[in-house]
DNA sequence: CGAATATAATAGTAATACTATCATTTACTA
DNA sequence: TAGTAAATGATAGTATTACTATTATATTCG
């Protein structure tokens, strides 16, 4: 869930509205993602904001603790007091973007009635590449974006996952769960006869997703370049799929 | 590339025409990705047989060449003879895997000349669940299929591939490359207006294998379950994306 | 100021991902 | 059929990883 804070009428009037809720907004995630809540120190939040620009350089598989701990100036030890292994902090950065993605969603669309507009924003917001930094959280979204397209399927091909969480594993992914259920239900607004919401709107979060990776690794496997984006693409498969006149 | 034996009359009359040639079609696999041809021996054989099931079974970070050494009476130090290290090994597997896909495809919508009912088809082959093993080759095409839904984004998300590889990474998916390219031909076949269709293509291919993950591990995530299989999805999509009357 | 708490430093373990060496078996050829 | 090359097996060794445990040193807070 997302918590917002109150702030004074001086900081409304120095930022725009946007920029003070993001300032204030907070991300929730599972306890049971963490040890100890990285945002209850700068240690911790020193550990979330390098490790995403590490895991990026290095990709997850040469990522260790050790290093992380030699690149901050601490200690293998400390963070291992955060988190309980690598694929936790994954399962964590992971939750935090899809968390971000849902509350910029949700706030981009919510005052919109027309349906199909809503959808179109929607789908503006999942597939666009993030290319701006709010600036306020410790977390460069521009990075998270980049480590999320790299090693998506990682953090839910870990084994672990559903292994030691038989029963439990969906808990850490009820943002993204809430995410698609979210946009399956403005398809549906759209097109209430279409038959299978739930597996298009999936399509649209992870294909974007491969997408923009085949864009960076594998430019002939995709259409999407420069000038043409992931969105443009589905954009155009959504709205040519819903509302047919058969 | 797919090789076809000459194979003699009487084996012909024996088994139908597709067996024959499923029997006889060796797919060719890029040298990088082994040492040794494993076909070469049935060392090697078993080596190929044996690991699909044990990645399978274990997941691929748990598996290792000491314990596929263990399960087939074989000795590590020999199975590093065949293959550099189990990264090269899954490469090895989803080449293979691609290899097949596309031979199948082929196969099956080579004698099909109306374009609507070829790409129809070729959909079908895709996205469909393996559930027959072709019994000729030493490889069991349903617990490879398996292998390729569980970990597939491992095969190209290992950053070694594309850091020891710059400019030679694609080498190593010639052959989904080529599939992809194909499937691209019959979308434009069938819609020579469509924009995007190389993205269609991969969006179907790689679609296909996510909806068949979530299915099995997150079925709150997709429509597709007992009775509804992800070929119903994507058919569906594809027809309605393309020649819209618009 | 003292006590709790957080962090750092160090050491140690088991597993992994290899490499190297040498012994043995098998296959092939003169 | 002996003799040799090639394939495989057995063993050992190394560097790295993914931790756990222990103890020492800061830092914070009542």
């Amino acid at each position: 869930m997302i918590v917002l804070l109150l702030y004074s009428r001086e900081l409304k009037l120095k930022y725009g509205i946007m920029d003070i809720l993001m300032q204030s907004v907070r991300i929730e995630i599972n306890e049971k993602l963490y040890l100890k809540d990285p945002e209850s120190s700068s240690l911790g939040k020193k550990i979330v904001e390098e490790s995403i620009h590490m895991i990026v350089e290095l990709g997850f598989d040469h990522f260790t603790f050790k290093k992380l701990g030699a690149k901050i100036n601490s200690n293998e030890s400390s963070i291992y007091r955060y988190f309980e292994n690598k694929q936790k902090l994954l399962l964590y950065l992971a939750a935090w973007y899809w968390g971000w993605m849902e509350y910029r969603m949700v706030f981009a669309t919510h005052s919109i009635s027309d349906s199909k507009e809503k959808l179109e924003k929607a789908i503006e917001v999942l597939t666009q590449n993030v290319e701006e930094d709010n600036a306020f959280s410790h977390i460069n979204e521009i990075v998270l974006n980049q480590l999320i397209i790299n090693e998506y399927s990682n953090s839910y091909l870990v084994k672990e996952v559903y292994k030691e969480n038989k029963g439990k594993k969906d808990d850490y992914f009820t943002i993204c769960k809430r995410l698609v259920a979210r946009l399956s239900e403005m398809i549906t607004a759209v097109d209430k006869k279409y038959p299978y919401p739930l597996s298009l709107a999936s399509t649209i979060v992870e294909g974007s997703l491969h997408q923009h990776f085949l864009k960076e690794h594998f430019p002939t496997l995709t259409n999407c370049n420069d000038k043409i984006n992931p969105t443009d693409f589905f954009t155009d498969l959504i709205f040519r799929t819903l509302n047919q006149k058969n």
